[in-house]
RNA sequence: GUCUCCGUAGCUCAGUGGAAGAGCACCUGGCUUCGAACCAGGGUGUCGUAGGUUCGACUCCUACCGGGGACUCCA
């Protein structure tokens, strides 16, 4: 590895001028290629240490170095206040080409940091109420992209889903549904939606409301997130917590150490004292429990079957973490293994016009209805091309534009592009020689060297990503690559096959595109969305063949 | 009032304490379908404001300004 080379010959410059070195050198590729293909704040960080300037440093440093003979080395020097700035000859990247053609699809990007450790990711987790909407969609499509990331990296995931299936709302939920049945308004905190009429219609006249239509609910968002690819691995039951105990005996822990009080007839929860601004009630003065009472022993629950957990909740809950991670603190739990995710509002556009997402009104953007306007694909990329610390505005037209203004299309198109070459180039009776027989080092064009250093990225960015808890910078990542595939693809002096291409360089080009076509392909199928072979459809196709004849 | 997210190019947004970025839009040139449902160039910025920490701050800390969201014996 690069870095591993470059860090230890820092490290020995370093010693030889009788410095101690930091515990982990920093070493960057610099986005300005002026600047070199790595740098280092070496001389920067250890110039007090040494006495003197960084400036002066860096060059002593830098005779040390040069003295050294490091592979791949081309020139070194300082450059600004004091970096130690390498250029290298293009032979290191023929070792990247190798490396991605080596971990292929299945492994490309993937490492073991996070092997033998277990992790629970709960997302969605909506009320069985009614249908999924738009805004429920970017929890969705984050949190299963987050769990792929994190799998990526080694972790034991487990993908769940928890369902409110008891309590008020319920309640709330048949009450509306019986109501609509009876062609009645449901009462003025009912459910309001047009899918609660429709619903009613389909309920047979014997059927329990709340039972049929926590069915009906459920169905329908398990087929929503089944089309956009999502599946859970628990659906975790509300009402499993009181049938099998475990609700009352995490509340007896909390009675007996003492974290809960009684007033006004009601079981308060000393969140207070754990860094929550108010203490919260437990079990209302009417004898049933607060959301919070069952939620607690969930998630006491899976604490007992997982190292860490990840919970995706909506912005409206953000106010909800301090009892929550109080109440873990309370049952023993490690409060820090608890991590919260908040996921910011999605607008979403048509026409230059806001389509709003109120349950109230029941003017509500269904997820079913976006996926069926713009794809799955389209869903998914568009969801995770931003952070979710942000707020989203998903624009209907752009997402299923066919043009490269669309940043799904684009990517896509990227791969479609080089299966296209690959299919070409077996067509003119080209073989790919096996890559031990294959001359890389004739890979020089700047958009060839462009390609490799944006592949080479691609391990630390999901590194990077899954730390973060932020696909978005691998759908940055692939957009870049696809980018510079593009780049790649349209420079006349980069065809794979063809006249003026020498045998060897088409050899060192078809291992080239095949290494693109695995960075995409890999970090495509990781965030759910397809690689495809082509962007045409079959029609359109077998129209173009015979536009030829 | 308290908590929280956001504030970076005209717009939409990236940015891991290290030397300000991308796409779109815009300007210039190219492109008779060839691998062009385009290509090559061009950046126009007090990184909301003011302090602080640091050799170094868009990044960390504090206060303030502006916008979104949340405060319940609701879920």
């Amino acid at each position: 590895m690069i870095q591993q080379l470059l860090r230890d010959a820092l490290a020995e410059a370093a010693e030889a001028e009788g410095l101690t070195a930091p515990s982990e050198i920093g070493l960057e590729q610099p986005a300005n290629r002026d600047h070199g293909d790595w740098s280092s704040n070496l001389a920067l960080a250890t110039s007090k240490q040494a006495g003197t300037n960084p400036r002066e440093l860096a060059g002593r440093l830098i005779a040390r170095l040069e003295s050294q003979n490091v592979a791949h080395v081309d020139s070194i020097e300082v450059a600004g206040p004091g970096f130690i700035n390498f250029r290298l000859h293009n032979t290191w990247l023929v070792e990247v080409l190798r490396s991605v053609v080596a971990a292929g699809v299945e492994n490309f990007g993937s490492s073991a940091a996070n092997a033998g450790k277990s992790i629970n990711v709960e997302f969605v987790s909506a009320n069985p109420t009614g249908p999924l909407h738009a805004g429920h969609g970017r929890g969705a499509v984050y949190g299963d992209a987050l769990a792929a990331l994190l799998e990526w990296t080694g972790y034991d995931v487990t993908r769940e889903c928890y369902l409110n299936d008891r309590g008020v709302q319920m309640q709330v939920f048949g009450q509306s549904l019986a109501a609509r049945k009876a062609d009645e308004q449901p009462e003025e905190a009912g459910y309001m939606g047009q899918y609660i009429i429709d619903w009613a219609e389909e309920m047979p006249d014997d059927a329990d409301p709340i039972e049929w239509g926590y069915a009906r609910a459920l169905q329908d968002q398990k087929d929503v997130l089944a089309s956009l690819g999502i599946e859970f691995d628990v659906w975790f039951s509300e009402r499993s917590l009181v049938s099998d105990g475990k609700l009352e005996a995490s509340l007896g822990v909390l009675k007996e150490r003492g974290m809960v009080f009684d007033d006004g007839g009601a079981t308060w929860l000393r969140s207070t004292d754990f860094g929550d601004d108010k203490d919260r009630v437990l079990v209302k003065s009417d004898g049933s429990y607060t959301y919070l009472t069952p939620d607690i022993a969930y998630h006491h629950d899976k604490f007992s079957r997982a190292d860490e957990l990840v919970n995706v909740w909506g912005a409206d809950h953000h106010g909800y973490i301090p009892r929550m991670k109080a109440a873990m603190e309370m049952l023993g739990n490690d409060r820090d293994k608890l991590d919260v995710q908040i996921t910011q509002m999605v607008k979403l556009m048509r026409d230059g016009q806001e389509v709003k997402l109120s349950k109230r009104t029941g003017e509500i953007e269904l997820l079913s209805d976006l996926v069926e306007e713009v794809g799955a694909d389209a869903t998914r990329f568009t969801y995770l091309l931003q952070s979710i610390d942000s707020q989203q505005t998903f624009d209907l037209a752009l997402a299923v534009s066919q043009a490269k203004d669309n940043p799904v299309f684009a990517t896509q198109y990227a791969h479609a592009r080089i299966r296209r070459v690959q299919v070409k180039a077996e067509e003119a009776g080209v073989e790919r020689k096996p890559l031990d027989e294959v001359d890389l080092t004739v890979l020089v064009h700047e958009r060839e060297i462009e390609l490799l250093r944006v592949l080479f990225r691609g391990p630390e960015v999901v590194e990077i990503a899954a730390r973060e808890r932020a696909p978005h910078r691998v759908v940055g990542w692939v957009r870049d690559l696809a980018s510079a595939v593009h780049s790649f693809y349209q420079n006349k002096e980069c065809y794979v096959v063809g006249d003026g291409v020498s045998p060897e360089l088409t050899q060192a080009r078809l291992w080239l595109i095949e290494a693109a076509r695995i960075g995409l392909a890999a970090t495509l199928g990781r965030l759910g969305v397809s690689a495809p072979e082509s962007m045409w459809s079959d029609e359109a196709e077998a129209a173009m063949g015979s536009d030829d004849d």
